[in-house]
Formats: structure tokens, sequence, C-alpha cells
DNA sequence: TATTGACTTGGAGTCAACTCCAAGTTGTAA
DNA sequence: TTACAACTTGGAGTTGACTCCAAGTCAATA
């Protein structure tokens, strides 16, 4: 598979593609005979990884690490393991706090549709609160 | 309440404070008489909205835009519901992407720690998939 | 085989969101 | 009233994560 395929595939730029591979956020990619990324099923597994680890708020530096100590082989299960629940209690957090968000945008949101309704702007004090 | 006090109160630095005021995140802060910050209830409440806000990877640009139209009052509420719907929707589908990566990470993790217990790892092919 | 378009690299540039700095002011404690 | 920490401002610097560029190479088509 191109480089191009592989954007495609997952709506990522070329050179974000060459970004993860040159600072080791995926292993090296498979090459043809002239140099060219001929990515294989891993090599998408990785990527596929990575994007979706950066899509949830997991630092370039973290994957790196992980990919570091993946080529490091089986003595680094315990390391890796250690960083992947690290990273899994961040990702948590994050959600509990995108929650509450959540929790103070749907209360905006219904007290301006009352307001959009009754064409009256009814709080007690002030907006925020 | 002092900018330290905030701070404190937030976990966030006087920095950030100052620089959320600058740009606009958040309204211009009461003053005492010599012009240093005393942050009142209402000003509390702006930077806590900002902080949850932010914490949910919404931008500052965002942030900023909320802002100047609630200063523009109520002939702007359409359109801050609609950020707000807008803020809403971004935040949903962010989450989803949270949840794709807990998955797949508490897979790799219950993974790794069987391979643990069992001394071997056994895995069909490539550790990536 | 010549052209053309996609690929390669190393390095520089950009952007969002802070974070730090210098020079000056305020306010409290001795 | 003097010392001194904590505050102020405008502006510059940093960090993370890309994103762009120039100069050159590869490969499919005419």
């Amino acid at each position: 598979m191109t480089i191009k395929e592989v954007c495609e595939k997952y709506d990522i730029t070329p050179d974000t593609l060459r970004y993860y591979e040159r600072v080791g956020v995926i292993p090296a990619v498979t090459r043809t005979a002239g140099g060219i990324r001929d990515y294989k099923e891993t090599d998408i597994a990785w990527v596929e990884n990575a994007i979706c680890f950066r899509d949830a708020g997991m630092p370039v530096e973290m994957l790196i690490e992980y990919v570091k100590l993946f080529q490091e082989g089986d003595s680094t299960i315990d390391a890796r393991t250690n960083l992947l629940k690290e990273a899994r209690e961040t990702i948590v957090e994050a959600k509990k706090k995108y929650d509450i968000a959540l929790e103070k945008l749907d209360y905006k949101i219904r007290r301006y549709e009352i307001a959009q309704k009754t064409g009256v702007l009814s709080w007690d004090d002030c907006e925020e609160e």
C-alpha cells in the first residue's frame, strides 16, 4: 500500500505519516527496492494504533516510548503494561472532564432554548454561575 | 479573591489566568483601586467555565468567540446557542474516539497480563493487529 | 527514452496554548 | 517609612504536533 493510499484510508496527510515514522511513533515502514514506502499489514496496524491513540490525546512522546520498548523485546513487557495502564488512566480521567463539560453545556443550551422560545432571558442573577 | 487564591483553587498558574483575560477567554476581571485583580463571584464563574471547557478540548478561539457574543448582548443568543451546540457535538465525537482507544488499550493490557502470568507471549502473528 | 507526477530526505516554518521575563507598581509587616 | 513580597504590563520565548519547502529520485505513460 502506498503512502497515498494509507493517507486516504485514514484521512491523514503524507507529512504526518512520514513525521510519525521519523520520530518513532511507528516503527520503520517496509520499503520497495527503490526506497519508496510500501505499507504492509503490520505497518498499517501500527499506523491505525497511532492514530487511534493520538485521537484519544495520548502524547506522541508516549507512543514513541511504547514503540521503543516494543523493539527492545520481551524483557520490556512489564514496562509496556505499565505504560498502557498509565495511558488508560489518563484517558479515563479526560473522559470524566468531558462529561462535566457536557453537563455544563447541556444546561446552558437548555436555558438558551427556553429564552429563545419565551423571548425572555430569565436567570436569577448573571448568566454565568 | 486574589489571583493567587484563584490559582490555588483551580490548580492553574497566574500566567494562564492573565493570558485568559488578555485574549478574552474570560471578560475583564474586577480590580482594586490600585489595579490589582480581585476576583468576584462572577469572575470566578467565568474562570471555572473556561477551565472546564478547555479541559474538554474546546479551543481558546471558541471561548473567546462566546465571550465576545455574550458581551454583545441578547441579540446574540441564537449565535451563542449554535456555538454551544457545535461545541457539544465536538465533545461527543471526541468522547467516542476515547472509547475506541480505551477498548484497544484494554485488549492490549489483558493480553500483556496473560503473557506476564503464563510467562508466554502468545499472539498468533505479530503484536499489533 | 523523455516527460510527468508522486515519491524521497533533512530541515525550516507554523500554530495553539501557554510560559517566562524585565521593568515597574502596590500593599503589608517591622 | 522602608523593605520586600506579590502584583502589574507588554512582549518575547517555549512546547507539542504537525506542516511546508527545496532539491533530488523513482516509476508509469507517451
